[in-house]
RNA sequence: CGCGGGAUGGAGCAGUUUGGUAGCUCGUCGGGCUCAUAACCCGAAGGUCGUUGGUUCGAAUCCAGCUCCCGCAACCA
């Protein structure tokens, strides 16, 4: 089985925040690294989203090109990405010209076939600053209660949808002008009813393994009928309708974002110089299991429109798992740049690392419900979980090892650990980490993994190996012998976790091929006993596995917020 | 009656599909240990599962009503 998984592609308007990547990206990144390690072939395929009207607007803002402004974050996210240890396979752009003619593909295609249909729509044009205007950029009085500041979209006050047009008194957002219009425009539509039936027939049959979440919501979204929308929109920045008669109109932003994760998997191709086809060995093949990684706000594109695009064009398979996670909040209230209500990503990678941060936003994966990052949550998850009980473990067990046997320890001490019942439950262990993961159960792997290292040190403490070794340094070699097989276990089981903190763990043993680590990590344990049949010793004295978090540090950056 | 999600010991969560003595991590308390990062091991206390009513021999779980919280999700990415 192979694994295309792709990672919702950030709008390239603004950093990424803790809610994007414990929601997206790093599980993402655990997912892919996962399937890696089984041995699978894996694509991870993400990119910047560079099109819209709120990327416009901040472009103007900053007095940039659009093309400059984009690019900037393309990069910057990157970086953050790359900080993170957050890897894909390929990262590109939707601004790209390989990326347009993808897109181009699918209007042409669909239009074809009857699913673009050309209709005239009422809109608003602002007369001072001559935009059309989308809902989110007009206010004005709403027409069923009266309130003065109701959006475009939706009354703030009585909960009415609304229709912009009716809007009393409406007022343009770009530039505060009174002046505005109706006008009758024409806008190409995607029409999502033609393929109502088709549609339910699908999500039918995929539903059951998806999250409530999406189903429900999916669910009473398309029951009755899917509802057409229009796909173009009036503006200067974007890709271009191909059609002589549409002269001057682009792509409606999520018309084209996420036909990027099938143009970037063709770039991604073409530059490796793979000799695989992005179609037919990708996207077609039904021996390709799909899995999006999204937050809640995109379940409709993925779980909807996109589907509908792909499998009414027929260019390409729909998603086969939507692991769509809800918000991750900051001490309870949703992250705002514009409110100050943020902690940069950067900063505090930079100051506490990959490990601590990956640990602590794993255990805040939003699965099921929205979470909430507090600091004081992540000194007490990164004190008194990873670094007590995992941190703590390796670095007792193998300062004992170091200390007490440096020309190593005796093979027939590991391999007796093979024959014992502590090596049948090891088994079980990872069979079962692996039932979790494959169900992209990415936070409850981890608790299983942490599971093991109690394990680890009950074992540890029982046998004592500090009276042991008083009495019979047989038996405390073979006790520190299982412990470090223990350690050595946990060090790939959490490879895709904390790729930092693993190759540290496993670093002691000495450099060794990928293979015996994969193999491991599979549950395959007949490489790591070849490994362990000569006699082992640890290559460099351990120390400061997993660093504290300091209390004061905490304080300061709990009041820091406060103060926002 | 816009839509969806949520409410479980002090904190964070699992369990709800398929009803059967309420589970995990952390914290707290008591004991043990001294190899290790004031760490580790053992034990204990602590919950009428938001609320009211219903179905049932039996409800956190199913049904109905209510309350509160989160989000906006078909022109916000």
């Amino acid at each position: 089985m192979k694994h295309l998984v792709t990672s919702a592609l950030p709008y390239a308007n603004g950093p990424i925040h803790f809610g994007h990547i414990a929601g997206v990206y790093l599980p993402a990144d655990i997912y892919c690294r996962h399937r890696k390690l089984q041995g699978h072939e894996v694509m991870h395929i993400s990119g910047s989203d560079e099109h819209g009207v709120a990327i416009m607007q901040n472009a103007q803002k900053a007095k940039k090109s659009y093309q400059d402004y984009v690019n900037k974050w393309n990069k910057t996210h990157k970086e953050l990405f790359d900080k993170y240890e957050i890897t894909f396979d390929y990262f590109g752009q939707t601004s790209a010209d390989y990326h347009k003619e993808e897109v181009v593909d699918w209007f042409k295609v669909l239009h074809e076939k009857g699913f673009i249909e050309k209709r005239a729509q009422d809109q608003l044009q602002c007369q001072s600053c001559s935009n059309y205007l989308p809902d989110r950029y007009v206010e004005g009085e709403c027409y069923e209660c009266g309130y003065e500041e109701a959006r475009g979209d939706e009354c703030p006050s009585c909960g009415t949808w609304i229709d912009a047009v009716k809007l009393k008194n409406p007022v343009c957002k770009f530039c505060s002008s009174k002046d505005i219009e109706v006008k009758s425009v024409d806008q190409w539509y995607l029409v999502l009813s033609k393929f109502h039936k088709e549609y339910r027939q699908w999500f039918e049959g995929e539903k059951d393994a998806w999250r409530k979440t999406v189903v429900s919501f999916v669910d009473s979204l398309t029951k009755e009928e899917m509802v057409d929308r229009a796909i173009t929109r009036d503006l200067d920045w974007g890709i271009d309708v191909p059609l002589t008669e549409a002269l001057g109109k682009k792509l409606y932003v999520w018309f084209d974002a996420p036909i990027g994760y099938v143009s970037n998997t063709k770039q991604f191709l073409k530059e490796t110089g793979s000799d695989q086809d992005y179609m037919k060995d990708w996207w077609q093949n039904d021996e390709v299991n799909i899995t999006n990684f999204i937050g809640k706000d995109n379940i409709i594109f993925h779980a909807i429109i996109f589907p509908m695009m792909s499998l009414a064009s027929g260019k390409t398979n729909a998603v086969n798992y939507l692991a769509a996670n809800q918000y991750v909040n900051l001490e309870g209230k949703q992250f705002s740049k514009s409110k100050g209500w943020y902690i940069d990503a950067e900063k505090a990678i930079n100051e506490f690392g990959p490990d601590g941060l990956r640990y602590y936003l794993t255990t805040l994966i939003p699965e099921t419900n929205d979470s909430s990052y507090t600091w004081s949550g992540f000194e007490a998850k990164i004190n008194n979980e990873l670094a007590n009980n995992i941190g703590n473990f390796v670095n007792r067990c193998l300062t004992f090892f170091y200390k007490n046997w440096t020309d190593g320890i005796e093979s027939k001490h590991f391999e007796s650990f093979f024959n014992s019942e502590a090596f049948s439950d090891l088994q079980k262990h990872v069979s079962e980490y692996h039932e979790i993961l494959d169900k992209v159960q990415i936070k409850k792997g981890l608790e299983h993994i942490m599971a093991l290292g109690q394990v680890a040190n009950t074992y540890f403490s029982d046998r004592a190996p500090w009276a042991q070794i008083k009495e019979d340094t047989e038996a405390a070699a073979e006790t520190i012998a299982h412990s470090a097989i223990y350690t050595f276990v946990l060090g790939c089981l959490l490879k895709p976790y904390l790729p930092s903190l693993s190759s540290k763990m496993l670093g002691y043993f000495g450099e060794q091929e990928e293979s015996l680590y994969a193999k491991t990590y599979q549950g395959d344990f007949s490489e790591l006993k070849n490994f362990f049949s000569t006699t082992t010793s640890i290559v460099k004295k351990p120390k400061g596995l997993v660093k504290k978090v300091e209390a004061d540090r905490i304080k300061e950056l709990t009041e820091e917020l406060k103060t926002k």
